[in-house]
DNA sequence: TTCAGAATCAAACGCGCATTTGAAATAGGA
DNA sequence: TCCTATTTCAAATGCGCGTTTGATTCTGAA
């Protein structure tokens, strides 16, 4: 047996490292085991196949990014609209600048969506659609539960694509965007950009929909 | 000689498509040539190796791409702040939706943002850099020229992710975003959208700057 | 100490890929 | 028509991949 932990468990993380630096399909079953330092049958051996392996590491970067950055951002819940948003630009920041393993969850999510794979549907509606009702709740908050569905939308995508963009932008961050390291003050002082820049936004949104009445 | 065209651009034109959609390496010789209705050494013979090929390609989709849509949206250089943006806007989300050639640009950058190749950096530097200080250009008009780069930086970045988030979450747009086909009419909204609302959001930045004064 | 089950291993299998090859077909000017 | 350069073609080459195999080593309870 390697050096130290169970093979198993050494496979799961080398395997996380790698999925999500290279995606799926270029990521080898043998440049996991050489990462683990264990040998090229073992991934057969101890998950299946690939796949099966690429399905444990999506469990368990998800199971470890919500239970580190929580998408309420640790903000209370009955706090007004700009703490809100300020908590859940930090959540989904820290997510997507951390590089632990609470990073592999946006990380495998930006190859997802240059290369589906069949497990692209499951996180979805497990982890993407509660968030972004996350959001239209706070939006709510801001107009008014009488809101045109078309404009909440719109308000929505404006506010998750200002956070997303970090996270799908990432190859862009040294060569056009001036972001290199991130440290968490900088985090929050991003977060508290997003959030006082969306509020702006939704008053404007709002005033001209008060006007237009 | 197959059905019409010369060879050499029925392999290209297949070569863009496919190349879109699935990525560099996920995109085998074999299915280019099949779909170019030409024989499976054709790209070597004409491009030299499947690699130049794609430089070919990035060429063709860039070319389109900014003669098709260009990047100022078709409003004049010195309209106000709103207007600029919305310019911007609507290029930009033009060629996002766009289901014809000049759709190809942000469909291949969507491929190179997960898995870079050599290409990216000459893209970068030759086409995503100058329209990131045009809208830099757009959002000193609003501040002046006195301004914090730090701040310009931050509401860029807001500004360009709201549009561009569109592009990168595409395998979203059913399953979790409601889009499904997206008229021209409904493109001018949505940038008008971002337009307002991005305006509302740097007029609440400035206002906390001066505040701070 | 014995021994059955678990874990590891090197080698091999089968397949898909980009590229090469050398011949055949085609085209167009002399 | 003849001849040469261009284009097309089917087959072959060589390599990298995921997976399987069958043997070997390790482990821990009896």
């Amino acid at each position: 047996m390697a050096e130290k932990g169970k093979t198993k468990a050494r496979l799961l993380q080398a395997a996380c490292e790698l999925f999500a630096e290279k995606g799926f399909r270029d990521t080898t079953v043998a440049d996991i085991c050489d990462a683990a330092e264990a040998n090229i049958a073992s991934v057969n051996y101890y998950f299946g196949d690939k796949e099966r392996l690429y399905d444990e590491v999506w469990r368990h970067a998800f199971a470890i990014t919500v239970s580190t950055y929580p998408i309420d951002g640790g903000v209370e819940e009955d706090s007004d609209v700009e703490t809100c948003l300020f908590g859940y630009a930090r959540a989904v920041l820290s997510r997507i600048f951390s590089e632990g393993e609470a990073g592999l969850f946006p990380r495998l999510l930006n190859q997802e969506m240059a290369a589906p794979t069949l497990a692209l549907d499951k996180i979805a509606s497990e982890a993407l659609l509660p968030q972004s009702r996350q959001v239209e709740d706070v939006i709510k908050k801001q107009f008014g539960d009488r809101c045109d569905d078309h404009l909440l939308r719109l308000c929505k995508l404006s506010i998750i694509g200002q956070c997303a963009f970090y996270n799908f932008s990432r190859p862009l961050r040294e060569r056009v965007m001036g972001i290199k390291n991130v440290l968490p003050e900088e985090i929050d002082r991003m977060a508290r950009h997003i959030a006082s820049f969306s509020l702006g936004g939704l008053k404007q949104i709002q005033k001209q929909t008060e006007n237009r009445n």
